[in-house]
DNA sequence: GCTCGGCCTTGACGCAGATCAAGAAAAGGC
DNA sequence: GCCTTTTCTTGATCTGCGTCAAGGCCGAGC
């Protein structure tokens, strides 16, 4: 936290890891310039929060690297997780000065963050980063869409194996072992906690389904984190998804 | 049906009911005029299907008036309503040439739709159009997590009333009986399973909150579908909702 | 008027998942 | 190394909601 801003140096956009998919994704090199001399980064540990829900937010941002959660808390303490916040996706809503969420950090986690006025200024004048900002919220409304049947009709297992395969389907292309046998093999990103949070179970739920998802068959675990999927379509069809669907996306 | 472009005679925009809530809100009188000659409009009936998920879509366009829903399917038959399109709501997704949700009539609704093709076209050199598109689809999102919380940590009588509070504030601002008394009176657009495929439960339970909630004077009946909220913040604290949370919306 | 079909309510019962509880296994901290 | 804390597992029991079933209400059609 003390050396938030003194990373040795800002590295160059153009070698930035997340250049093609985040909200700068379709800008020019005129377009990024601009955006370079506004962009500033911030670290944050694992574990620590990055914003509370209804705090005052003066900046907008994308994680460049590490994971975070976005979570919505009920006055007695019951919580459901709303988003998964990935390398390249975008925290914040322009035209908004007061965060609707939680963003936590779920790992170290590095954001590159521009304050709200300058890129609001910036997006009214640059249709690229408006464009794909609306390309990316209209992903996440689809994500959210598709997560609200998974809360809303699916049971404990399925609800389990709907995470697992999207997890594994986002490694995948990555870490493919084996090119075409269907072996995944990836580190789950969250505790059980987060992961109840995020199905809307309780944690022992949640060990319960994966110790019989595992006696199953259907993965395998070294320690607790570490997952192997031996056939993905079979994961496929545990979460209730067509075992084709997952060829769509 | 068969008249669907016949409507007696195509509406001047500058009348329409949804000209300053729609994606066109924010059009120039030269902008609406150049998106007046593309529009057409369509009529559907109570109970029919506009679109089946997977179909080809070769329009968007905006709900008039009427009620529609989106909602996805799984295999087995357990269906999820995913979105409640109301007056001024945008269907459909440019850049996306297939259906991702059926989307049904509740009610009669006329719709005032575009070919993607142009309208893709327009939105391109429109940017008053995407700024729009793209803060409706922020606000979607938006009701989309909110509704995620109801889904994954709500008992079925929070998520009942969290459903009416909903549709009470919607029509609070028109209805409004006794300015200040809190009583809000409305009717309900949707049937007991379309509510329950709306809140994942079963349309007994649905009934049977229902009852519970009318039993304890949290709301008053006529008939199936008339009803009156004596006390809206008592509602909003059987919704699980901060009661104070409804002013800031 | 009567009957039919859609929509809704209510009851009885069972089960998936929550809750309560105890302890095992890693992960740090010193 | 040891001790503390966090994370996870597993068991026992409870309960909210689903499931199955029966019947009421009301508008539409004849």
């Amino acid at each position: 936290m003390l050396n938030e801003r003194s990373l040795s140096a800002v590295p160059d956009c153009s070698e930035c890891p997340i250049r093609h998919r985040a909200v700068c994704a379709r800008c020019e090199s005129d377009e990024l310039e601009k955006l370079e001399q506004i962009k500033y980064y911030r670290k944050f540990e694992a574990g620590q929060s990055i914003i509370w829900a209804g705090d005052r937010m003066d900046f907008v941002g994308s994680v460049v690297s590490g994971i975070a959660t976005l979570s919505q808390a009920m006055e007695d303490g019951r919580t459901q997780m709303v988003g998964l916040l990935l390398p390249s996706d975008f925290v914040g809503r322009p035209g908004r000065n007061v965060a609707a969420y939680d963003v936590v950090a779920t790992t170290d986690v590095v954001m590159c963050c521009f304050r709200r006025a300058p890129f609001e200024d910036m997006m009214q004048r640059t249709p690229h980063i408006a464009q794909r900002l609306l390309e990316m919220t209209l992903d996440e409304l689809d994500a959210a869409r598709e997560w609200m049947l998974v809360l809303g009709r699916k049971t404990a297992r399925e609800k389990i194996a709907s995470l697992l395969s999207i997890i594994a389907r986002r490694d995948a292309t990555l870490n493919m072992r084996g090119p075409e046998t269907g072996v995944v093999v990836f580190d789950l990103p969250l505790t059980r906690e987060a992961m109840a949070d995020y199905l809307g179970l309780t944690l022992e739920t949640v060990s319960r389904q994966i110790s019989a998802l595992r006696k199953d068959g259907v993965i395998e675990l070294e320690g607790k984190r570490h997952v192997t999927v031996p056939d993905m379509s079979r994961l496929m069809e545990e979460a209730g998804d067509d075992a084709d669907g997952g060829l769509l996306v």
